[in-house]
DNA sequence: TGACAAATATATCAAACCGATATATTATAA
DNA sequence: TTATAATATATCGGTTTGATATATTTGTCA
């Protein structure tokens, strides 16, 4: 089959917003997309020294003082792969949800067990949304720009689904609470 | 570090619900976890023999005529691990959704780009509703069982979810309408 | 009945990816 | 001044995916 690697797509992706190093790509990796996608400094720089090698980016050094620093930019055959990538429809939307797998099995701890995994996942929620919420209140001042829109949109999906975990907390807790007294 | 297999707990966690074979374990992921976790062949099998020499789980052979089938079972030392892994709290949960990436970067492609995503992506979460409604629906019938009542939450978390999926396409769409015919 | 597809079942391999770590420099703060 | 955080590149082992190989049995439909 055809290349199916993701990563090539993500780096990709981020330089045809603007040429940056492999550090930066990660923080963007940590922040801006971190709600929906990852990616770690083992595949970065290997997967940056093979699109350099099939022409789809370009490396320049541009140290300063010790510093080593390598900033890539994207060439037209990059663009032209991205472009053709963005066009195919999408293979797989995946969630790996470690706390829906622990309340899954949770039989074997009790419903305490359970209660527990649910708040602690409550509060985790709670914060993301006060970033995702940030986000979205300075993004609404510079939407004229076409990458602030479609970065909006990913927030607002993030609001969205954030907002629906802390109404399934609450009912979850409910309903493990009606459980319980009986 | 500890061991961070995520897949050892996976299988241990079915076999805490009955004995199985490996073919079985890939088809309960395929759709009972599936909206919350995977899992490959690639993992199973290999995970399965080490998770026998550690004396996890015991292998029986309940091959009837000429058909190969291996029967596991979580022996003590497995369901203590398990309970162990349980009682920890959650590592990290995880979104890899590849429709938000192609939103995010689609300023290459226009916004029609997006809205086609947006588009199949709604049609997606519908069936899968449809799907969850039906297991929502028929474990109502059986929650007197801890098992189930667990699997009830999950079940419902999915469903909560996936309402929230559906009402962010419609603004989404609604957003982009707007955006293009300014 | 015979033929073909689908389901059952185990197993392996390359490629992709994560998490941790190594290394070294510069900026910041106590 | 001196420790800590931030910047920056790079690699390694271990985990996981996705595809494939192999073989038997069950179901379907002409």
């Amino acid at each position: 089959m055809a290349n199916t690697k993701k990563m090539d797509y993500v780096l990709l992706g981020l330089l045809s917003h603007e040429p940056m190093t492999g550090y930066e790509m990660k923080k963007r990796l940590d922040t801006t997309l971190r709600f929906f996608w990852g990616g770690s400094y083992g595949s970065i720089y290997p997967t940056l020294n093979q699109l350099e090698k099939e022409g789809k980016v370009t490396k320049e050094d541009t140290s300063s003082n010790g510093r080593e620093k390598l900033s890539y930019s994207i060439t037209d055959c990059g663009k032209d792969a991205l472009i053709e990538w963005l066009a195919k429809p999408v293979e797989k939307d995946e969630l790996r949800y470690e706390t829906l797998l622990k309340l899954f099995f949770g039989n074997e701890t009790g419903m305490e067990g359970a209660m527990e995994h649910i708040e602690r996942f409550e509060e985790k929620c709670r914060d993301e949304l006060v970033v995702l919420n940030m986000f979205a209140e300075n993004l609404e001042q510079y939407l004229e720009d076409d990458t602030h829109k479609h970065y909006y949109l990913t927030v607002k999906f993030g609001i969205k689904t954030y907002e629906a975990y802390l109404e399934w907390c609450r009912e979850a807790k409910e309903q493990i609470k009606e459980w319980t007294k009986k």
